[in-house]
DNA sequence: CATCAACCCTGAGAGC
DNA sequence: TGCTCTCAGGGTTGAT
């Protein structure tokens, strides 16, 4: 499932190239197809078609888990959500990837960027201001500029517990189930600490953690698990996560697997107890 | 604000 | 072998 980490490997290969063929940028839409209409949250089929045309690609980043695609007067945004992937099949192809494609961006060149995404929960918007979709979002973790400091005064104000926490878009963009599992245990923490509960010194190590956790995973160019194939090797890294009766990396006690907030949650009972909150 | 449940979907894995 | 059943998983929405 694209957390921060996959969506950016993602994002790198369409702006870079690479896996997918050559660099995005510089591109025209020729014309755009749906084949499942759904995916399109906005605005309407027809309009998508018309606006997009004879726009050309500019840069392409990543805010949270969303990828963002600038052209020339809109920007394309993709959530791929469970099982999204974005690629770019060559000119001389003609045919998409068999699988589940569900909407296609031909350019003038014959290329085509595909979105592929068997479980049908990815999105795609095309809107003139990113902020209309992308504006509730929180901090960007690996952002230099969101400090420790910040980090804990968002902590201190919630008393929610940190698992369902850091999967709170809004509190914090990019983290999903995989790498939030993993920068607990390497913080230490248990996922049911409540926010405030931490203090300045837990907060700067559970930051740091989920920046080491992330970093990891870019460099491995993310995980690949279940169908959704990347090329990603961070799997053979997990610590805790799908680790259920294995033991800790660490200390060699049983991982245990718990729902939180309707979440299968991954953790060793050892390295992350849960701390008095009073 | 916190918590929970339902919903959207499909493929994988389990059970038979 | 092949059928049916259950469930994960991100995010949104609505209820308590």
């Amino acid at each position: 499932m694209p957390e921060l980490p996959e969506v950016e490997t993602i994002v790198r290969a369409l702006r870079e190239g690479g896996r997918s063929g050559a660099p995005l940028p510089g591109r025209v839409v020729r014309q755009a197809h749906l084949y499942w209409e759904r995916t399109l949250a906005a605005p309407a089929a027809e309009e998508f078609y018309r606006r997009l045309a004879g726009q050309r690609v500019d840069t392409i980043y990543r805010r949270g888990k969303y990828v963002c695609i600038q052209l020339d007067a809109d920007i394309l945004l993709v959530h791929l959500r469970m099982s999204g992937d974005l690629l770019v099949t060559g000119s001389n192809a003609g045919r998409l990837p068999a699988a589940h494609v569900r909407a296609a961006i031909t350019f003038t060149d014959g290329t085509t960027l595909v979105f592929n995404d068997p479980r049908k929960f990815g999105r795609i918007w095309l809107v003139n201001d990113p902020q209309t979709v992308l504006s509730g979002l929180g901090p960007e973790p690996l952002d230099e500029t969101f400090t420790p400091e910040e980090f804990h005064r968002r902590l201190a104000i919630r008393h929610s517990r940190l698992k369902p926490l850091l999967l709170d878009q809004s509190f914090l963009a990019g983290m999903g189930n995989i790498y939030t599992d993993e920068a607990l245990h390497q913080a230490g923490l248990h996922p049911a600490q409540p926010g405030s509960s931490l203090g300045f010194k837990q907060s700067e190590r559970l930051l740091a953690a989920i920046r080491s956790v992330l970093n990891e995973g870019i460099r491995a160019n993310g995980a690949s698990i279940d169908w959704v194939y990347r090329g990603g090797t961070f799997q053979n890294n997990f610590r805790v996560y799908r680790r259920t009766g294995e033991p800790c990396r660490c200390c060699n006690t049983s991982i245990e697997r718990i729902q939180i907030g309707q979440r299968g949650t991954h953790y060793c009972p050892s390295c992350q107890p849960l701390m008095p909150s009073g």
